[in-house]
DNA sequence: TTATTTTTGTATCGTTCTGTATAAAATAAG
DNA sequence: CTTATTTTATACAGAACGATACAAAAATAA
């Protein structure tokens, strides 16, 4: 059944919020959604089937939005995709943030990046996601030249970051000064990848939660 | 362009080599094709776009055989992918089987593993392909529960596999007794995860290989 | 009000998809 | 040779797909 406009309000799609209210007042008709949770709608719906695998009906569904009116704010399917997939990297970012304050040991930044993965990856309704960059873009790199670069560069990213941990330890005494960073960091990144995989395929919490122990207690072996 | 009977020979696909001589002459029209080249076929394609990606006529033009064909001999959709899969697994426990001989020492074990799987993860007509597990089967978990299962009992397979390992070098006391094989052994599955992604997404090979360098090094930290 | 602009909702177009019906072709058995 | 059996090749049915045309609706600007 459709959507019926049997009230004097305009129906709203059930649980999408109206238009954000602190738009600029435009000329026209208003938007009838939040731009920002029909992208989060749509990184959802990407994350669980997939790019091929997500019509534009599952996407009008799960956004709450029409067609015609998803084009006109998303542009077609790809574009919608990348959208999609350069807001979960934002998103990536703002909850890894913490695990990278300055004032954690290494051992606590690196507890904390992984227990952040364990929770983002083990998310979903229909299930765990796992991580959007390995489970889902890396998947569809083969048919997209533009998103192979995206996650390349999602994938070099997360890589630096651990370097930057673990250059940090070093600088820091936490590390002897002839401690091996530039091998250490994309093992440590590796972690991550392992964790979206085991995550996606139901891993229970605990084992997770093992791995990234033992991640830990291995990658501060040479930690004071 | 459609395959045409224009010769007194029946047309064999280009490429595929007709039907295995070694099969018991049957009652009926022998089939055109060799099950397992074709089943290759249908793997490759799968891996490549993945199961949504892959349409039946992808299917049919690189297996060489007719829609109605390959359903007589493979079934539907999902079942073919189950079959590739499968198939997968089994060509990847031959690949692997020289890494686990009883003669190497953990540290040759290690090398040769992650060689092998940085072979197998780059190799792919259209671009590396990475691994059938992490990039192709993970992502379809969601939607298909068997699958998962087999996902779930691959992982676990790969996680065994580093621990009879590492089990067997502190028994040979090339560990210490007292070396947390536990936490090891799923770390060491972890590296082939990640090189999984990174080889899909097209990292130089030097990478990779520095990836499999720094694990086994720090792998192997108590090693003798 | 009236005109202008933008979004929404419906309906549809042409394509592609999965799966199958059907008849010709090819082989072994009788 | 005839019959039974199995596979191949063509063709097609019904559904789903991506994308868009069009008019009503809802807002601002004049």
């Amino acid at each position: 059944m459709v959507q019926k406009n049997n009230g004097k309000r305009r129906g709203a799609p059930p649980g999408v919020p109206a238009a954000e209210p602190e738009a600029p007042a435009k000329r026209g008709r208003p938007r009838a959604f939040a731009t920002e949770v029909a992208l989060a709608r749509a990184m959802d719906t990407f994350r669980d089937s997939g790019f091929a695998g997500t019509s534009l009906d599952d996407l009008s569904a799960a956004m709450g939005i029409n067609r015609p009116s998803l084009y006109g704010a998303f542009g077609d399917k790809r574009e919608l995709f990348g959208k999609a997939y350069e807001r979960y990297r934002a998103e990536m970012a703002e909850q890894f943030a913490a695990a990278f304050a300055p004032d954690l040991t290494l051992r606590q930044a690196l507890e904390k990046a992984y227990a952040t993965a364990i929770a983002v990856y083990s998310a979903g309704e229909n299930g765990p996601r796992g991580c959007f960059t390995v489970m889902t873009a890396a998947s569809e790199v083969m048919a997209d030249e533009r998103l192979r670069e995206t996650v390349t560069a999602a994938l070099a990213s997360t890589d630096r970051a651990m370097l930057r941990l673990f250059e940090r330890a070093r600088e820091r005494g936490e590390l002897p000064p002839d401690a091996d960073v530039a091998a250490l960091a994309p093992l440590a990144a590796s972690v991550f990848h392992s964790l979206a995989v085991r995550a996606r395929a139901r891993a229970p919490r605990a084992e997770l939660e093992a791995l990234a122990r033992g991640a830990v207690a291995l990658l501060c072996t040479q930690a004071r």
